[in-house]
DNA sequence: AGCATTAATTATCTTTTGTTAATTTTTAGA
DNA sequence: TCTAAAAATTAACAAAAGATAATTAATGCT
């Protein structure tokens, strides 16, 4: 199940936890590939697992009635995933998560995954340090667009994260910011060009 | 520190908890009233303290350079609140806090209240679950943003919080909503009007 | 490497929003 | 209740964004 460079990797990544924690909740764990294209999850299912992503990229979108793609959520290697509804509304996933790139992850039933952060204080202090950088990331988000122009917004994420602006299409990119694709094209034009902004 | 009467209604707001924990919790806060208008967070404030609500409505903006305010959350009545940048950044407030309404809160020293939440699993599960809480509000809010057009947010806020929508007055409405005042109430007048769609 | 597909950009036009300022309405205090 | 101050609305114009379609560029596959 956990083999010595896994024990590795998750002691470099998770390196205020115990081996003994991070051997009990990676133990139940399963890895999954998924080839670029693939759903990882699929509108109304109900996926009952956390998921860490040891490779790839993953986008969460919300399909419009008219077929139009809406971006949720980009998620990345040495992050955590898992179906939005389902942790936080016990419902069907609203969005369809699939990986823009091939992509490695390791799966835990989050009802075995349950029991076993409750029963550590180190791994339950970890579960609410994940949350609350959860929060934090999200709150960055509704700030960037209350305070934020759309064109700021951009300039902001090309800043923070130029690896996953050139890993990730524009056009989904704009809808992450809140925009058209054509918007995020003009946006570009405007930045680019050596005239007054 | 705690009387009869707050007993009772503490009781009522955390059914799930036994009234020790409550009890624990609740010794050592202490109740703060704040008059309409007057500041309750102030920018560069270190607020270290975790507040419960129990009257009134406690506005936090930004105060951009040139004088214009970003309004970023509203808290009311049975909701907690504390500084954002405290709490997740462990910084300085950007955000000033004033009270919109009379407002009754009570204060607890978070150095205080850690350990207590941290000595009881229930507590410990219902800080929990305040976390998640808090984590779906801002991404319901997150959401808004990307799939929802101002006009569509606006409804939204109305069909949802018809109370905080009269109780709130609109130019602070409007920036919680990522658009200018003059812009919601061109919004306010094309929803008002018997005209198409 | 060539070709079919998809993405990105550009163009055109419409709608919406931002900005500033004037005007009307509402609110709150004396 | 009256009045000064604040809020909301309206107006006028500029800037930006949405929608649709055409064109160009990039990509992916055999």
């Amino acid at each position: 199940m956990l083999n010595q460079e896994d024990i590795g990797f998750y002691l470099s990544v998770f390196k205020e936890l115990d081996l003994k924690d991070i051997y009990r909740l990676f133990y139940l764990a399963k890895t999954r590939g998924i080839a670029a294209g693939e759903i990882f999850i699929d509108e109304g299912d109900v996926y009952n697992k956390l998921a860490y992503i040891k490779k790839g990229l993953i986008r969460a979108y919300y399909l419009k009635p008219n077929g139009d793609e809406m971006t949720v959520l980009l998620r990345w290697e040495n992050q955590f995933i898992a179906s939005h509804d389902k942790i936080i509304y016990q419902q069907p996933s609203r969005f369809i998560y699939h990986a823009l790139e091939d992509t490695v992850l390791m799966e835990i039933d989050y009802d075995k995954a349950q029991p076993i952060l409750d029963s550590s204080p180190k791994l339950s202090a970890t579960r609410h340090d994940f949350l609350l950088r959860m929060l934090a990331e999200s709150m960055d988000r509704v700030e960037s667009f209350i305070l934020l122009s759309p064109e700021e917004r951009y300039l902001q994420l090309v800043h923070e994260k130029p690896d996953i602006v050139n890993r990730v299409p524009n056009k989904y990119l704009a809808t992450l910011l809140g925009i058209t694709p054509v918007s995020l094209s003009r946006i570009r034009k405007r930045i680019a060009s050596p005239r007054k902004h």
